[in-house]
DNA sequence: AATGAATGAGGGTTCATTCAT
DNA sequence: TATGAATGAACCCTCATTCAT
C-alpha cells in the first residue's frame, strides 16, 4: 500500500516554536516558497509581485534573487517538491495490472495527495492559463493524462472513457468546493472519493 | 424547450443567421470583443495587453478606450453577451419542478451553451484566479453553484450531492479535453453529456 | 566633387529659433536622439541611463519608449542617420578605378564626414567594447575594413598595406585629439588629412 | 638600453622568468586579475560583473572583496602592474637627447610593451569611455601625450607633429588589427613598427 | 582565506490609462 | 471615430557592496 507524504505547504501555520518574527536563520528559502505559494494561490501568479512576497517576509526583493534565479524559478521549485508524489504514483501505477483493486488504490492515494498539497493544486487549477507557458512542462493536463491512461481501457467505448476522466475531474473540482462549503472537510473528501471510485468501477465493469 | 442563442465567438465573421442587429461596417466594438476573447483565451487575461489587441486590429490603443472604459470593461462586456444564456437557464430552471426530466433538459441545454461559447468557458476555467477579483461578480463558481442548487436535493446524503456537482464539473472538464484529443468532437460531447446525465440520474434516484 | 551632408549632431545648439524650453511639438524623436548621442558620447553607452536622457528632456522614461523600442534602438537609429554618408562613400568608391586621385578624394571626403558627425565617431571610438555586441552589425571595424579595401592594393608588401590602414587610423585618432589640444581645429584637421594623404601616396607609389 | 619586463597577461601561467616574487599556491589575487582582465577585454568593463568573474574562478563574490576593495580597484591593480613599463619608458626617455636614434628605440620598445600586454591595451582602446572617469587618472590619452612629447619637436609645423602622433596611433591600431587578420603576427608587428619609425623619421628630418 | 546571506540603488521595460486634437 | 504623444506606477531583474561567521 502507498502511504502519505504529508509535505505541508501549510498556509500561515509556519515553523512552529517559540520566537515570533525573529529571523529563523537558514530557512529563508523555505519561507519564500511558503509565502509565495500562499500568495500565488490567493491572487494568481501574475498578480503576485516579488515586492509583495518580499515585503511579507520582511526582506528585500534582491534577497529573493539570492535564493532563486527568477520568479518562475520560485514556482518551479515549489512544484518540484510538491508534485513528486504524483510522479511517483504514476510511475508505480504504470507497471501494475489494470485490476479494479489497483485503480481504487490509485484514486485513494491521489485523493490524499491532493489534500496534502491542496494550495498547490488549487493554484494549478486556477492558473492554467499561466501554467501553460511555464517550462514546468508537464502541466497539469499532462499529468492528468498520464493518470488517465492508467485508469481507462484504451479500446472501451467513449462513455466508459469519459467516466474515468470524470472521476479525476471530480476530485480536482473537489478541492475547489471543499474550501468554502459547509460541512466537515474530511467527510466531504471521502464522499468525493467514493463517487470517483464509483465512476471508475462502472467504467471497469461496463467495458 | 429552450432554444439556442448562437452567440458567435468567431473571429470577424460576426453574427450570421436571421435578424442581425449588428451593422456590417463600423462594428469595431464587436471586433474588439472578438479579438480580445481570442487572445484572453489563448494567453490569459493578464498576459494579454491592450497593445496586443490594438495591434491585431490595426488600431491604436486609444481607440479601444473610445469603445470601452477599461480593460476590465472589455472582458465584462464579453461576459454580458455570452453568459446571458446561462442566466436565462438558471432563471428558467429555478421555477421548474425538480423532476428528472427537467434536470436532464438543463444538462442538455448547458452542454449546448458551453459548446456555443467554448472560448469563453475555456477562458473562465483557465483564469479563475483572475476572475475571482473581477467585478463581474458571479464568477464561474457562483454560476455553477446556482445550477447545482437546481440539480441537487438539499437534504440528500453527501455522496448524492457530490454526484450532481461532479456532473457539472465533468462537462466543464470536457471543454478542456475536447480540444486536443482525437475523435469526433460532437460524438465526445454527447458521451460527456451522457455521463453527466447518468450521474444526475443516480443522484435523483439514489436520494 | 563630393559635397558634405552637414547632418548636425550638434551638442546643445538644438533647433534654433524663439521659444526657449517650450515643447517644440513633433520633434521629440529628434531631440531624444540628440540628447542621447550627447550623453552617450560624454559618458559612454552603458553608463548613460534612460532616466538621465529622459530627465534632461523633461519627459518620462516611458516617453522614450513611445518613440523607440529599446535603448539599443535609440543608438541604432542615430547610427542609421549618421553613418549613411560612409556607406555611400564606400559604395561609390568600390566601383572607381584605384587611382591616386580617387584615393585622395576618398580620404578628403572621409575627413569631412568624420568632422560632420564627430560626436558619433568619438562615441564609436570610445565605446568599441559596447559596439561589438550591438546588432548594428558592421561595427566600426567592418566599416573601416571596407574603406581599407579600397585604399590598398591586395598584393602589395605588408608595410605598404600598413601605411594605408595607418592613414585611416590617423584620421580617427584625430577626432580624439582635435577636441582638447590647442590650435585652430580646422587647421589641425587639414594637417591630419595631409599626413593621411601622404601615407596613402607613399603606399600607392611604393607598391 | 631598455630591457623587457615580461609582464604576463597570460591565464594562469604567472610571471615566469627570473626572480618571481609571487607564490605558487594561494595566488588567488593574481588569478582574479588574470580572469578579470580577460573578461574586461572581451566584454568591456561595465558589462563584466563581479559575479561573472567569481563564477569563472569558482569562488564567491565576497572572496573578491577580500583581495580588492572595489571593482575599480581590480582594474587599477592590473594597470599598475602592466603599465609600469610604459612609465619607465617615459621616465627614461624624458632625460634623453632628442636624437633619431633615441626615438627609434622608444618606438621599438613601445611596440614590445604593447605586444606583451596586448589584452590590457586592447581593453584600454575599446573602453576609453569607461577609462575616462576612472581614478587611474593618467588614462590612455595622458600616457600617449607624454610619449608624444618625447617624439615631437614642440615648435615644428603642424603636419610634422601630426606625423608623430600618427606613429603612435598606428601602433595602437595595430593591436586591434593584428588579432583577426591573416598572416604571421610577428611579421605584421614588424611592418607596423617600420611604418611608425618611418613616420617619426620623416618628422625628425622634415622639422 | 573565504562564504552565506542580504541590501540599496538602480537598470531597462511594459502597462493601463489620459487627453488634446 | 479615432490617433499621437505622453504619463505614473509598477514590474522583474542585476549590480556592487557589506558583514557576521
Amino acid at each position: 500500500m502507498v502511504t502519505g507524504t504529508g509535505a505541508s505547504a501549510g498556509a500561515g501555520a509556519g515553523t512552529g516554536g517559540g520566537a515570533g518574527k525573529q529571523h529563523r536563520r537558514g530557512d529563508t528559502r523555505q519561507r519564500i516558497q511558503d509565502v509565495a505559494l500562499e500568495l500565488f494561490a490567493e491572487q494568481g501568479y501574475e498578480k503576485t509581485s516579488l515586492r509583495e512576497i518580499a515585503e511579507r517576509l520582511d526582506v528585500t526583493k534582491a534577497a529573493l534573487y539570492y535564493h532563486f534565479k527568477t520568479k518562475e524559478d520560485i514556482l518551479t521549485s515549489i512544484f518540484e517538491d510538491l508534485t513528486r508524489p504524483i510522479d511517483e504514483l504514476v510511475e508505480w501505477g504504470k507497471d501494475q495490472p489494470r485490476t479494479l483493486e489497483i485503480k481504487r488504490t490509485i484514486l485513494t492515494r491521489y485523493s490524499e495527495i491532493l489534500t496534502d498539497a491542496s494550495p498547490l493544486f488549487r493554484f494549478m487549477q486556477e492558473n492554467q492559463a499561466t501554467m501553460r507557458d511555464l517550462k514546468t512542462g508537464e502541466t497539469f493536463k499532462d499529468r492528468m493524462l498520464s493518470l488517465l491512461d492508467i485508469l481507462r481501457e484504451p479500446d472501451s467505448p467513449m462513455t466508459t472513457q469519459v467516466r474515468c476522466f470524470s472521476a479525476l475531474f471530480t476530485m480536482h473540482g473537489g478541492m475547489f468546493v471543499l474550501k468554502d462549503a459547509e460541512g466537515d472537510p474530511e467527510e466531504k473528501r471521502k464522499a468525493i472519493l467514493e463517487v470517483a471510485i464509483d465512476l471508475v468501477t462502472q467504467a471497469h465493469e461496463g467495458a
